[in-house]
DNA sequence: CAGGTC
DNA sequence: TCTGG
């Protein structure tokens, strides 16, 4: 095991963890989060100054990339700051520390499958009655885990099998997908960005264009893809006077607005807007 | 009612 | 349209 440091000052372990853009995680006592992705684990310490980062020593450059180390955060937050819009200047205040995270495409997108019409308490008990059920145990640091599963395990199981673990209807939608995904891979999306890419990936069975945006910016380093849920429908709404609820056309709004790294400062405005509803901006 | 999809 | 906080 190895363990590397990273300035706290825009790493929030918190922020990154609980703003919703990843399910397998889980706090470890005071200040410290067993973070899984894939069939990897790594523990989050956080101290006064900086962020301790431990993992298998042949993990390290791969929870680099995981947690988004090599992009310049403060660039971002100066181009959030600069639009001068108030919910978006605070939203980034609120938010200081949060990373969008570059996840394993597979798990990402069954886990937005399952995301749909759910709450996070319970997409993490889905998810991991999924990854008890059909993931690989293992050990790291004193902590036992489950690996998300390989397609191959996925793909055997049945729509009745996913709903036994609570899934509901999406368990027809996961049990066609893990198929599709055995069978062909992401050769469909391969090479594709933009509003390519995220026209091959409604092509999943259980996944439009809201699931689409979230795989997008989640795992395949799409900056601009904007999800639009209903936080994102109010926010619109209250925040910008809004009159549109065609979400496609909420999505354009502020993809134009807000330009290649939209997706990005989405993140922040949805953290914000989720954790404190209630606020004036 | 919850970060929709077919 | 599943399901539970």
């Amino acid at each position: 095991m190895i363990t590397f440091t990273f300035p706290n000052e825009y790493f929030s372990p918190k922020a990154t963890l609980e703003c919703g853009q990843t399910f397998r995680f889980s706090p470890c006592g005071e200040s410290a989060w067993l973070v899984l992705c894939a069939d990897k684990a790594c523990l989050l310490k956080e101290y006064a100054a900086e962020v301790h980062v431990s993992c298998e020593e042949a993990d390290e450059q791969y929870f680099r990339g995981y947690f988004d180390l090599e992009t310049d955060y403060a660039a971002l937050l100066k181009e959030a700051e600069a639009f001068g819009v108030p919910v978006l200047f605070e939203a980034v205040r609120f938010g200081r520390g949060l990373r969008i995270l570059n996840q394993d495409k597979a798990e990402c997108l069954l886990s937005f499958i399952v995301s749909q019409q759910n709450n996070i308490p319970r997409i993490k008990g889905n998810l991991s009655r999924l990854c008890a059920a059909l993931g690989e145990k293992k050990r790291f640091a004193g902590y036992d885990y489950y690996t998300f599963p390989s397609l191959e395990r996925l793909a055997e199981r049945d729509e009745d099998f996913y709903r036994s673990l609570g899934l509901g209807y999406r368990a027809r939608y996961v049990a066609a997908s893990s198929k599709k995904l055995l069978e062909e891979g992401f050769s469909s999306v391969e090479g594709k960005t933009g509003a390519e890419l995220k026209r091959a990936l409604t092509a999943y069975p259980g996944i439009g264009n809201k699931v689409a945006d979230c795989i997008s910016l989640f795992a395949f380093r799409e900056t601009a893809a904007f999800p639009v849920d209903t936080w994102i429908a109010r926010l619109y709404r209250e925040n910008f006077g809004g009159a549109e609820t065609d979400r496609e056309k909420i999505n354009r709004f502020f993809v134009e607005k807000f330009g290649p790294n939209a997706g990005i400062f989405q993140q922040y405005l949805f953290y914000y807007k989720r954790e404190r509803g209630d606020a004036a901006v």
